[in-house]
Formats: C-alpha cells, structure tokens, sequence
DNA sequence: TATTGAATAT
DNA sequence: CATATTCAAT
C-alpha cells in the first residue's frame, strides 16, 4: 500500500462512530417517510416497503423514536389514498407523501465526499453513491441532486486553477462566496479535479474483509461493523463490503425558519462536528 | 426497465 | 440559494 491510502484509511477510521454510537442505530426499521405518512410514535410492526422489506424482516425489535422531537402538534392528516384497507394492503403512502426536504449537513456532504472518493469518478453514480452511504432515509434522488450540484462545484474549482482567459467571469477567482461553505467543509480529493488523471482513481478500492483479519496491528473494532447490522442494507451482494460505517439514522426536525408554513426538514445525523 | 444527468421547478 | 422534480437519453 502507499502511504497515502494508510494516512487517508487512518482518517477514515477515527472518523468511525463509537460502538456505542453505532447501537442505537439500529432503531430505524421504518423508513423516515413512513413513520412521516403514518406519524407514528413507535412503531410496532414494520409496514415493510419494497427494498426495506428483505432488511425489516431479520430486524431486531429495537425500536427506539425516530422522532426525537416531542413534536406534540399532529398536524398531518394521512391523505391515503382510496379504500385498500383489505389487509393485504396495496397502499404505499411513502410513495404518495412527499418526504421533507433534505439538509445536508456537513457530516453528511462528508458522507458523500468519502463516498464518491471510494468509488471514484467512474462509478460514482447516484445510485451506487447512496448505497455506499447507508444512511437511512437518504434516496437517489437526494444524491443526485446533490451529486449535480457536486460536480458544479468541482468544474468552477478546477475552472479558476486553469485559466483560458475567460475575462468575463468574476465568481471564479472569489472560490468560496458563501455558497460552498458546505463543500469547502469536506476537502475534495485530489483526482475529483484532475478529469485527465486517468490512473489515480479510488484510492481504496474497498477493503477486503480479510483484510481486517491482517490488520491485526490495529485495533479496529468498527471493522466488522457490517456483520453486527446487516439490516439497513439493501439489495446488492457482488457490490463493495467496505468499511462505511453503518447508516445513520435520520432525525426529523421543524424548520424554525418559516413558521407559518410548517416546512419539515429531514436532518441526517445532527451531531455536528468535524 | 431502471438509472443517469441536465433542466427546470419549488 | 438549496433542494426537489421532471424529463430526455442511455
């Protein structure tokens, strides 16, 4: 290995949560739209939707408030749709209820920067990029989004190193105006700039389970992470067992912000710090 | 089909 | 402005 994969898995390692910060994530069995359509406190029995229904089925019955908000309003109706009461239930609210908007904090852009490092440019699509993140409650369409505004960023950084001389152009030499404080958060790795580096892609590919057998002069106890909590996990057995750490549960939270218009934002991980 | 990514909408 | 949603292309 060079060097720098050790320095870059070091860091990656100590970012790891603690054991005992990892426990309580298996709480969320029901997905953040879900327990948002059914405004459950606590839920019992896992109304499993497609993808989560594999991982719902061997979850543990820990299930701890996925709204830690003593929010007391009940202000949401479930506009279901028709009928289909029938037990068998045909009825997916998750599908029909718009999610609260997304906040990406720090932490989570982090997320997604390692993420899309581990995968390098090629592979990293917002599907593959999602399930690298395992965190619970984050879609495609939120990685692609953000994936989009992402590569924006990139193409204005890499736009002020080299200069054509485009004279008409301000915002380039100011990099950071304020807009890119959650990027500039998480350093971007090196290669996400050079598009014409075709060889130093991933760093780490993904780190062979085996691998934290040989690692033995560490002690990595997050390692096997994975195997404590296979939940979580969706559906894709030939992709990458890597050393992400286990999803994160997702938090609601009220927007302060806009009062009167009651807006719910989904704040992944709120423990800010990095 | 499902997914991507740019455009567009909120 | 940040994020969501739409939509043509793959």
């Amino acid at each position: 290995m060079r060097e720098e994969d050790s320095s870059w898995f070091s860091k990656w390692e100590e970012e790891l949560p603690s054991p005992e910060e990892l426990m309580p994530l298996s709480q969320s069995l029901i997905t953040p739209d879900l327990a948002l359509a059914f405004n459950i406190p606590n839920p019992h029995h896992t109304p499993p939707p497609p993808q989560a229904a594999a991982a719902a089925a061997a979850l543990p019955p820990q299930s701890t408030a996925i709204s830690s908000q003593p929010n007391s309003s009940a202000e949401f109706d479930s506009p279901e749709m028709s009928g289909a009461a029938g037990g068998g239930g045909g009825d997916e609210p998750a599908r029909t209820l718009k999610r609260p908007r997304l906040v990406w904090t720090p932490q989570l852009h982090k997320r997604f920067v390692d993420a899309v490092a581990h995968l390098g440019i090629k592979n990293a699509v917002p599907k593959t990029i999602m399930q690298l993140m395992s965190v619970d409650g984050l879609t495609r369409e939120n990685v692609a989004s953000h994936l989009q505004k992402y590569r924006l960023y990139l193409k204005r950084m890499q736009g002020i190193s080299s200069n054509g001389g485009g004279a008409s152009n301000s915002p380039a030499s100011g990099m950071d105006a304020a807009t890119d404080h959650l990027f500039a958060s998480s350093p971007v790795p090196a290669h996400f700039l050079h598009p014409g580096r075709p060889n130093s892609d991933h760093y780490l590919p993904f780190v062979p389970v085996a691998a934290a057998a040989a690692m033995q002069h560490h002690h990595h106890h997050q390692m096997a992470v994975f195997e404590q909590h296979p939940f979580l996990r969706q559906t894709q057995p030939p992709l990458q067992r890597m050393v992400v750490p286990p999803a994160y549960a997702a938090t609601e939270d009220l927007e302060s912000a806009t009062p009167a218009n009651g807006k719910k934002v989904l704040t992944l991980f709120p423990t800010g710090d990095d």
